[in-house]
DNA sequence: GATGAATGAGCGTTCATTCAT
DNA sequence: GATGAATGAACGCTCATTCAT
């Protein structure tokens, strides 16, 4: 009980976090504004966390896991699983469209973690898990002999790229480009290479 | 004479922000920092830029010029012309990977932009020109029919996002994956997939 | 209980800033000085008082407030009350000789409402408070026919004149003539003036 | 020829700091406020006085002798010489009213006069002499015995009181009362309280 | 558990002043 | 004589953090 008390709290706090980087940036992130967003006393934060850098390693964690789980509730609830790959793709660039609060935090961690070395493992550990699950895909294809032979990891890589570049292109400028027509161009431009005798 | 001054103090600076922002990230910049790094006294540095934020601006622009100016250079200073969109992306990311500076700054700037009205035009302007020029390239392959029909704005912002995304990932863990072996396979990605008769 | 701790608090601010003023004028205030002189802390002050002008208008409210106190306690305690508006003018001078502190708050104040919009009103209406005041004893006198027909704002004018104008002489050099004499010559003056037939 | 120059320019300077300081306040008062003010550069202002604080002392210096001038340059000017104190009451209301510049100024500087040894002995000098000037009318009135026996230094205390105290409440607030009608009853005062056999 | 009062380090900025040119 | 580049001390203010209640 004890527990869930703290639990919810913690989420409280977490959540208003993401908001509040989402809204004003990283820039502007203070105990004052996470109390405000959080509805919580500042006091109140402090007992849950006794630095600000702690509670930004929580809001790292909660980004990946609920990126993850967003990810993975869309892939679960398709019936289209012949082509994983394609789908994921597919997936990761709805999501960057329908909820940009995440390439707004990640942004602002990709920023930190450059020089931060607090941040620095979660940021490397979430961009090898996405370029790990965005290669994951091709391994069937690549096992039925369907995709030519690539390494899973420069995929990933490459896949990882185009959803951070089109994403970061796109919510620092909505109306620059296409993202729909960008987002599906990126996806037959990596299934296509992937085909065998493309060459 | 004078003015000559005057600009020296001024590249001084910007330069000094610039290896300071990466080096330290732009969390960490300070009045004090430039005036180390810069070699002037904050009352220089201050009688030159009114305020912080002015000198951000002049580096935004600078970094914008100094990029534009690396990339022109390498791509006139090569022979190989046939091949004008495949050689831009290798030249881009050879210099990602040289200068990783310019890597390090841009994130900053993105995550500033984000949020900040005053870094956000400059930002809007950098990627459109980014994207104008990436799809530049193409023209001539699409005019002389070497190519499929697809939009320009489209391909530049998927040329700029492979770059972007890979150079931001290489930055933030460079021992994660093969470099030149996804830059090659992101400029054959995009090749292959101009190449008319590939669906 | 908490009111009350913060309202000692704010006290205790603006106790300090009118002495530092008094002390060392308005261009030696720094919150540093306040801070050395209210015995709190720098962050205390800031947590009262978002900014430096802020305490200022509330110290200007507390001038006004406890300057009108003092007059009204020593005319009330009196049982002289046949002949007001003399008696207004002895306690005014008596008091600007006892409790110089507030001409030397005043005389800033001045000085800044001269070209400063946040002091203006409230010196506008300190000013226009004490024309009143002053003007107000002389009400009686000229219903029962006692007194000329006169202006009672004017000749509020002319009381606030000749006690700011004394007092400022008198704070600026206390040895050049004598306050307790001119006192008593400009209630005269005020007195005769305002007798019928005196023309 | 090197003295008229030297000269000329402190004039300018002296000059523009008394229009600036009416205009923004000895708040507000900066070298480069002085520098556009006067259309000298920063250099030359400095090559003339070594320290900001003389300059002041030479506008302190300025306006006592230019408000002398002014008075004087009215008095002699005119024909009405037979009561030499209430002329000399009428032509400084009138003065106070037509160039209240003079009054900015010596607000500021008695605010700082208050605590600052450098202009303190200024400022007493500036208000002896006024007192003495304004007494010095009545000294033909008590010598043929038209005015009752009054200590003149004191008078001169009223007469300066009144003139500062209206003055002071003008500037501040020139729409609160009816400065001609307020001068001329502090005329009147004078005048009566001066004439014999009015107790 | 929860609060917000209190702290002080560190920030951007202003500014009088010095001095090489 | 004249300039403005350069300096650094001092300012108001923000803020994460601590802690008594």
């Amino acid at each position: 009980m004890r527990q869930n008390r703290a639990q919810e709290r913690i989420d409280q706090i977490v959540d208003a976090v993401i908001r509040c980087i989402a809204d004003n940036g990283y820039e502007n992130l203070t105990m004052q504004n996470i109390s405000e967003y959080s509805g919580l006393s500042r006091g109140a934060i402090n007992h849950y966390f006794k630095k600000k850098e702690d509670i930004l390693i929580e809001v790292l964690k909660a980004v990946d896991q609920q990126l993850f789980k967003k990810v993975d509730d869309k892939i679960r609830s398709s019936s289209d699983l012949k082509d994983h790959i394609r789908y994921r793709l597919s997936v990761t660039y709805e999501l960057a469209k329908e909820d940009p609060v995440f390439m707004y935090v990640l942004m602002d961690f990709f920023a930190l973690a450059a020089n931060n070395s607090t941040y620095d493992k979660g940021i490397k550990d979430f961009l090898k898990k996405y370029r790990y699950l965005s290669g994951a895909g091709l391994r069937p294809g690549l096992k039925n002999g369907k995709y030519k032979e690539v390494n899973a990891i420069s995929i990933g890589a490459i896949v990882v790229a185009l959803t951070l570049g089109i994403g970061i292109q796109w919510v620092l400028d909505k109306n620059s480009f296409d993202y729909d027509e960008v987002a599906r161009i990126a996806e037959d431009m990596v299934m296509f290479y992937l085909r065998k005798n493309n060459k």
